[in-house]
DNA sequence: CAATGAATATGACACGATGTCAATATTATT
DNA sequence: AATAATATTGACATCGTGTCATATTCATTG
């Protein structure tokens, strides 16, 4: 009665378990990558029963989900930068900011990002979680552009939305690099020449 | 003894087995797409005995491999354009014509590189095989740059390589959505909209 | 506090896909 | 005709998955 389920013994244990389990996953991922890493590991490092594993998780994706939830609330507050620039040079510099914490995402998180990339590639369930910070981040960088072609900083033949496509994916390509510790640049260098030709080629 | 292997009968056996399973594999490919498609399936419809695929390819990626080989060559063709411009806009133009005939090559062949998509997100062999075909584009972007920042047309301010990467990147990503049949605009569109920002914020 | 019921945990099982290999069949050579 | 080389075959062992009937643990009720 007291605390509803704070106290449940039963509720506590299941907690328990649904933790160690997420957290030989997340070892196990680590070590195996996405692809080889199986239930079965990641059951056995957890010492739990086999068929616990899908009381609580409907398979490796669903378990990977979870692992990474904390890493996409961080996607999507980048997303939100808010945009008002007065100026073409002011637009560069928040720009510029906001590209270098999106790539410094992927240093950050390196380790799981690497086993997230993997899987977007194989399971449809995490690549829809990725297309969506995608999209997020499309209509924000879509209405920024409209916002400044309306006042007339930005060149207003362009359609907004594919150059807005367009410069999120350079964005998100050099994120993979970035991942994958495949970048020849610094991180800082990559940022302002990308946003450099960006901003050069959109702003007036 | 004459003409060596041509009149060999077990030769010619050989390659009309092998012939049959890449046809009944590209079905099952299209059919069930790379993850789904199954080397028992493409077996039963090739009607050849189980072990026997295995004596010619060694699973599901080599397969797709063989049948990739020309669609691979095409874009190799399309990263060898030449590339001499006199003028920014002589630069535009040639650079628009090489985006739209990349991007053309999605909806040419969009079946299989829709396939072809699946397998680098799973297969390391398939995901190497394009990883080549992009630093061939990516080499040849960085010379192509290099050449006009060298003859005063473009911002020599800024890394050649690093550009190169980035509008290797917006064109790649844009010719997975026009695989995908998800692009919201017209190939042209895209193509000159994405190659005119380019060129604005790279020359002169 | 015994008994009943609900929540949780368990591992044996069936299934489906893979790759191998010893045996067989076909064709070439001697 | 005998022998050798090449090609084909499907049964088998292996591995990972997901399910489900059963067992266990804990809460509630009379």
């Amino acid at each position: 009665m007291s605390n509803d389920k704070i106290s449940d013994k039963r509720h506590l244990r299941s907690v328990a378990t649904r933790q160690k389990l997420l957290e030989a996953a997340k070892e196990v991922f680590l070590e195996e990558g996405f692809q080889k890493a199986t239930i079965s590991q990641m059951i056995k490092k957890a010492n739990i029963g086999y068929g616990t594993a899908y009381v609580h998780f409907e398979g490796k994706e669903d378990l990977l989900c979870v692992l990474m939830e904390n890493v996409m609330a961080q996607f999507y507050e980048i997303a939100e930068i808010s945009f008002f620039p007065k100026s073409k040079d002011e637009a560069e510099q928040i720009i510029n900011k906001q590209t270098y914490s999106f790539l410094k995402m992927a240093e950050a998180e390196r380790n799981m990002m690497q086993i997230f990339e993997q899987a977007i590639g194989v399971s449809s369930v995490i690549s829809d979680k990725w297309k969506a910070i995608r999209e997020k981040f499309i209509q924000r960088i879509s209405m920024d552009i409209a916002y400044s072609q309306q006042n007339g900083l930005a060149r207003a033949t362009l359609n907004d939305e594919i150059v807005a496509r367009g410069w999120f994916f350079t964005n998100e390509m050099y994120l993979w690099e970035i991942v994958r510790n495949e970048h020849h640049h610094s991180v800082e260098e990559i940022a302002t020449t990308i946003t450099s030709l960006y901003a050069t080629g959109l702003y007036l």
